[in-house]
DNA sequence: CTTTTTTGCACAATCGATGGTGCAAAGACT
DNA sequence: AGTCTTTGCACCATCGATTGTGCAAAAAAG
């Protein structure tokens, strides 16, 4: 242990060390000294004293100072789902990029827990802040506007500042025609026979569900309301929905759109009170991605949201100086039963 | 818009408004006042003061002055994976109902990048720091106690600290005792149709791969090496292993016994490039629960970690005082095939 | 009406980094 | 040698909250 091994080294203690002041040492190592005219001599020998001693600036002191953290923020609704991780594991790497600090954090999709989770935020003095899917995009708005924050909202829309979200109606529209057109000529599917169930009435579920409707009247014809069982996104819920639904009608619907990975788990709950047979034929489409969800024993056609093109535009949008509040559609894809894509972690080296 | 609606309000603004000392307004708002006999008239007009002006401590201008910040930091391996994005958001929980800030991090397993990351933590002067699944937990305990900031080690264990993690051995035997059971007696598993892939060189795999010998030999008798294939952890490594599998034997074992849900992805990459057939028969043991994989067109037996257990037990131990350097075992639990397990998202309520 | 005690609070130093300002020493120029 | 520049750096206030210390005014005791 060269150091004495316990306390962090200051701006303080190098500026004893190397008899240069406070402000000398500070200028070298955060970059300013050539514009303070430091000798070269004197930097040098700084920096060496610094690295010697293993000096890192403390933040909290920068931030303080400078009223600017280095860290960025991203709010989600949950953790626990392949969106929304993934979401957080590409924001980070971008973050990274950017030599800044990510700092993620869920709020449980409920709005005054979003704007508590803002105001904490704030009180750290982040930088940016990126609000994901929230239930009440305008509130936490109100929230940084009245702290001067830098915010963009991705995944569900808000109305005062710029947002990227996915393209839904797009989406609900490529999904639901890739459902109808998995079934074979000689024994199409029939408008009672595509439901949707999941979602909540946010703009994401409502543009999936104008998407599912436009096609399926077109391809299929009508569509009475009871096609559509906006379940909210509990899985819960969902799985209580099914149950209904089966107990009344005696069976599933021949093909599903499910409205998100979450109300697919609602979906798995209801699978595991009843035998694979229930199962055989039917065709399910999913909003969202998840790779074991896509092998499921039934046809699985899901929609991979561009997660990396929407944060790649949030971070464009960000730097621009004054952006207008309009929103961002990015266009998802459409994936096949049986895919297995590479995602974040493929970026990973395996060391062993 | 009450206030100028730009600049946060500091205890100076409270000071000049109330008439009292920047001092007075802090203790009252940091609950020290009483020790200080502030009167409970001039305490309740600062309070109230700080209501009308919303005032927010600078958590920046705290954290300096006292050398911590409220925040508490979670290390992951990576976000986008069931378990650790549960493990995260389990953490979220445990952090704010302890009053504190969570900051979740992930450094992509490489050593380097976990003490870096680590390293950025401690200059933000976080509180505590939870290390989950490092690969090298030693390595961040060095730059740790340097900075003498506490920490534990979870998932994976290190030597100079507690460490919390999954009973891996115990979790092994019941894994493969469960898959071999899971065979008929007419037609009952033999030993060298039984396969272990994925993991690699860490306590995690060893323990895992120990259990699995253990219970192998006893109940199926011999257990040649290449019945073992340690993958890492990389998806397409696995995948690699078993198309190399697949190629020479001309068909997969009967049983898979998948050491993470990680290398599980590997296994889907496989899968998609081979027909149902291939699998029509097998089972597969996979060491992590996802619900989706669960509900996969084979029986598949899951282990889930006990990931409420293991930090529970881990921010019991944070609170010791002088904790022994000792790895507790936490009992994973065994997930039958078609498994809907309730999760961290139902405690959420669901708000339309 | 003093002396002692208690109450209620203000003052000022401090945490570590930053950046404006000022000033001595060295060099350039007449 | 005297004046003007340029170089190189030190000094000090500042960001916002915390905390040890000190000291008046009020209350209690004598």
């Amino acid at each position: 242990m060269k150091n004495g091994g316990r306390k962090k080294a200051t701006i303080y203690d190098l500026s004893v060390l190397s008899g240069s002041s406070p402000s000398t040492v500070s200028a070298v190592l955060n970059g300013t000294w050539r514009k303070r005219r430091i000798k070269e001599a004197t930097a040098a020998l700084i920096r060496e004293l610094a690295e010697k001693h293993q000096y890192t600036a403390n933040r909290q002191a920068q931030g303080l100072r400078s009223s600017r953290s280095g860290l960025i923020g991203l709010l989600l609704p949950v953790h626990d789902n392949r969106y929304f991780s993934s979401m957080a594991q590409t924001f980070e790497a971008q973050v990274r990029a950017r030599g800044q600090c990510p700092i993620v954090v869920s709020a449980s999709r409920d709005p005054q827990q979003e704007r508590e989770t803002a105001e904490t935020l704030i009180s750290y003095s982040i930088d940016e802040l990126f609000i994901c899917g929230a239930t009440d995009p305008d509130g936490v708005h109100e929230v940084c506007e009245k702290a001067g924050l830098k915010h963009i909202n991705i995944d569900l829309p808000g109305s005062k500042v710029p947002s990227v979200i996915s393209d839904n109606y797009e989406g609900g529209r490529m999904l639901t025609e890739a459902i109808i057109r998995q079934f074979p000529a000689d024994r199409p599917l029939e408008a009672g026979e595509l439901y949707l169930f999941g979602g909540r009435n946010d703009h994401a579920s409502r543009e999936r569900i104008r998407g599912f409707r436009a096609v399926k009247r077109n391809l299929l014809g009508g569509d009475p309301d009871d096609c559509i069982q906006t379940t909210g996104y509990s899985p819960n819920n969902t799985r209580a929905a099914f149950e209904a639904f089966h107990e009344k009608a005696g069976r599933l619907p021949r093909a599903l759109f499910v409205n998100s990975s979450i109300n697919f788990e609602g979906f798995l709950r209801f699978m595991a009170g009843h035998p694979h047979e229930t199962f055989s034929d039917m065709v399910v489409g999913c909003y969202d991605y998840d790779p074991f969800a896509s092998f499921l024993p039934f046809p699985v056609i899901m929609i991979r949201q561009n997660i990396e093109g929407m944060l790649a535009k949030a971070f464009a949008v960000m730097e621009e100086p004054r952006p207008a509040p309009v929103t961002h559609l990015i266009r998802p894809e459409l994936i096949a039963p049986r895919t297995a894509l590479t995602g974040p972690l493929d970026a990973l080296k395996d060391v062993d």
